[in-house]
DNA sequence: AGCACGCCGACT
DNA sequence: GTCGGCGTGCTC
């Protein structure tokens, strides 16, 4: 018997099937789908069986297996085919698709730290007489228990004797018995069902009724998608078959996890960043096992190895984090959702109050067939919008509240009702530069200006972590005019302190909710009424659903507009819409306050519109007179290395060799990525645009090849990117 | 990933 | 003359 193994080394020369031979003894224990330990050089490696088969014709002495580590297979059938998949479309390494699907505690580096966790019971014995035998009083306590209920935790009777309980073990009268248990309790909660409108009974007929197909539910804020979602879920639980739902990591809150808990109890498996590697692998065996057949989750969640899938949904579809973009394989998850769709013969729903130009004009266009919720669940139109023009502003104030947003919230406040208020950090951080000669300062390592942290009163850079406390004089003239520039959340909780001394303040940004189980505190007691005003970056703008707020201020709505990417527009408008779409939910009616130093920016007046179609009719001539995606097709092909002369001399001739053997194409650059420099790696991009593929792939992975040696110049290709960095 | 092999500069 | 730098190539 040979099987093929795939070794889990994420290096492209090792990405081949190796063949080895099985000793007798593990022969009936193979499968295709489960990880071997196997002899690699004079190492030792964990891999995945791809192949068994019987033929003995090969020429060179093979080397046997080590040993099997896993009894079930932990890539089915599908997930085998789906790798395949992934790597064709990513050209990443085919070790890196597989391993993208599994649990940390089921990849070889950071496994064996994560454990099965069992518990530890006793029961009875078969066939034992207990008449013949004799006992003292706390053998006898511990067998009555026993007998009635058969099985019992070890903890619980060591409470009566250990001793006792050892002895009673020794004699062979009881038994241990190991039952596995999971981290987490999964109570059955009593299931609770909204009444849908006519318009959202409408749009889960068409999805649930249909031939399967890929669905494009466009439904403005606060229309009741998640309604919708979850009849959906319901109808095909009915039918036996399970559902994938993905949300963007942001608003996969507690809140969010418990609304669908709360309706369908322990059939949830919720993959979520609060938790632990064990929680996660508890989670993933539950779904091997089918207890779990509803999957709500993150980008990788789209993994998630159900049987049987009746609908995969993915909410806020706009959302960049669905394309993995840090690291091999750069997938979609939309993408892959369509592939499983294929092998399921499911459905897709893809959700959104501003959908992506790209999955719009595939709906235009017929692909993808499109759904609309366009009336609020309330009733209640949108919120009213003010924008305001801070460059007017600027010379009346001092801080960066504008006479208009005071007044709002004074409002507000006055009418004890809350207000949200978005500070946008998209393309923006606060630094140090001296008044004097305008000296920043870079990072050592990076070419990038430190961003500095108040909490620790240090300059750190984003990119390498590098750090150092903050000077009081400034290197180069040596002026003591250092002052701190750009705007944090902590500016503006003073300067809302100064103008509202009575008003609770919850501010909420990376720093204060990276402790686990923050984020959920905060949401409750602000839902709860402990505070007045939520403060907060990104995070306040998706998916939170509290009916108290009637007023949304955007501090700053155009710092994400000064970003050099072709989707700065499209990110601006989403992240106003979604913001304003916060206020209102409830049953008085809400209004919004946009400040702006761009205030005829059609981002940001089509926003103010609630003007979705305009601005994505405005955005599709933008994108066709610049060759952008949807009209186009982009590649970013990323070079880079630590000597930045040859790492130029290697895009040169990467992009030549583009030039001579593709036609029909576009090809921009190597020009030096918006950070040159990371961590003493220069970066190069060159980007393709294209309409067709024509053998872009032959020749891309022809190149790719070449490089996947070469230990000075690395080569990424990262396809449809997210943004050009 | 890790290790061996091989080709060049600087030294006990 | 050798020691050791790392660039390249191989692992069933």
């Amino acid at each position: 018997m040979i099987v093929g193994v795939l070794v889990e080394i994420s290096n492209k020369a090792v990405d081949r099937i190796f063949d080895y031979s099985v000793p007798c003894s593990l022969k009936d224990k193979i499968k295709v789908g489960i990880r071997v330990l196997v002899p690699f050089g004079k190492m030792t490696l964990e891999g995945f069986v791809l192949e068994v088969k019987n033929d003995k014709t090969f020429d060179k002495e093979l080397k046997d297996i080590l040993n099997i580590i896993d009894s079930d297979i932990v890539l089915n059938h599908e997930l085998l085919e789906l790798g395949k998949k992934v790597q064709k479309k990513t050209l990443a390494s085919l070790i890196s698709c597989y391993q993208v699907m599994l649990p940390k505690a089921l990849k070889a580096k950071h496994g064996s730290n994560v454990a099965v966790q069992f518990d530890t019971f006793y029961c009875l014995r078969q066939n034992i007489n207990l008449d013949q035998l004799k006992f003292n009083d706390s053998q006898l306590k511990i067998i009555e228990i026993v007998r009635q209920k058969k099985l019992v935790l070890r903890k619980e009777l060591c409470a009566i004797s250990t001793s006792s309980l050892n002895t009673l073990i020794k004699k062979e009268i009881l038994e241990e018995v190991k039952k596995e248990h999971y981290r987490r309790n999964y109570a059955n909660v009593a299931f609770f069902k909204h009444q849908l409108t006519e318009n959202q009974k409408k749009v889960v007929s068409q999805v649930t009724l249909n031939s399967p197909q890929t669905y494009l539910l466009y439904g403005v804020t606060g229309s009741g998608k998640t309604e919708v979602y979850m009849e959906v879920i319901d109808y095909y639980l009915k039918q036996g078959k399970t559902s994938i739902m993905l949300v963007p990591e942001i608003s996969l809150t507690p809140q969010m996890v418990q609304r669908f808990q709360e309706r369908f109890g322990s059939k949830i498996a919720a993959i979520h960043s609060g938790l632990s590697d064990g929680e996660r692998y508890d989670e993933w065996r539950r779904i091997t096992r089918g207890e779990a057949s509803i999957v709500i989750g993150a980008r990788s969640a789209i993994f998630a190895p159900l049987k049987n899938i009746g609908i995969i949904i993915i909410d806020e579809e706009h959302s960049d984090s669905y394309k993995q973009s840090n690291s091999n394989p750069r997938y979609h998850a939309r993408d892959v959702a369509i592939f499983r769709s294929r092998y399921h013969h499911c459905s897709i729903v893809l959700g959104s109050a501003t959908p992506s130009l790209e999955t719009m004009a595939r709906a235009q266009k017929g692909v993808y067939s499109l759904l609309e919720l366009s009336h609020r669940v309330n009733g209640k139109e949108m919120p009213r919008v003010t924008v305001v023009d801070m460059n007017k502003e600027m010379k009346n104030i001092s801080g960066n509240l504008s006479k208009e947003l005071i007044k709002a919230i004074q409002n507000t406040l006055d009418r004890n009702e809350q207000v949200i208020l978005l500070l946008n950090r998209r393309g923006y951080s606060s630094f140090v530069m001296c008044k004097n000669c305008g000296y920043t300062f870079k990072c050592p390592n990076c070419d990038i200006t430190l961003t500095y942290h108040k909490s620790s009163n240090t300059l750190r850079c984003h990119y390498c972590g590098f750090g150092e406390k903050r000077y009081f004089e400034c290197p180069k003239c040596h002026e003591k005019s250092l002052s701190n520039l750009g705007l944090g959340t902590q500016k503006i909780e003073e300067e809302l302190n100064t103008l509202f001394p009575t008003c609770k303040i919850l501010r909420m940004d990376y720093d204060t909710t990276s402790r686990k189980g923050m984020h959920e505190k905060m949401t409750t007691d602000f839902r709860d009424g402990k505070y007045d005003v939520l403060l907060g970056t990104q995070m306040v703008a998706k998916g939170l659903d509290f009916s108290k707020v009637t007023l949304v201020g955007i501090i700053n709505a155009d710092t994400s507009l000064n970003i050099p990417d072709f989707r700065s527009s499209e990110n601006t408008f989403s992240l106003l819409s979604q913001a304003a779409g916060r206020c209102g939910r409830g049953e008085r009616e809400g209004c919004v306050v946009i400040q702006t130093f761009n205030p005829n920016h059609y981002a940001i007046s089509f926003a103010k519109n609630h003007d979705y179609f305009s601005f994505y009719m405005y955005e599709m001539n933008v994108r066709r007179i610049l060759k952008y995606p949807p009209y186009f097709y982009l590649c970013n092909l990323k070079v880079s290395g630590k000597k930045s002369d040859l790492v130029l001399r290697e895009a040169l001739k990467i992009k030549s060799e583009l030039t001579s053997a593709l036609t029909n194409i576009i090809i921009l650059g190597p020009s030096t990525a918006s950070v040159f420099k990371i961590n003493n790696v220069y970066r190069y991009n060159i980007i393709l645009k294209y309409k067709t593929f024509d053998n872009l792939y032959e020749v891309l992975e022809k190149i790719d090849e070449h490089y996947k040696t070469k230990s000075q110049v690395y080569l990424e290709i990262d396809f449809e990117p997210s943004q050009i960095l």
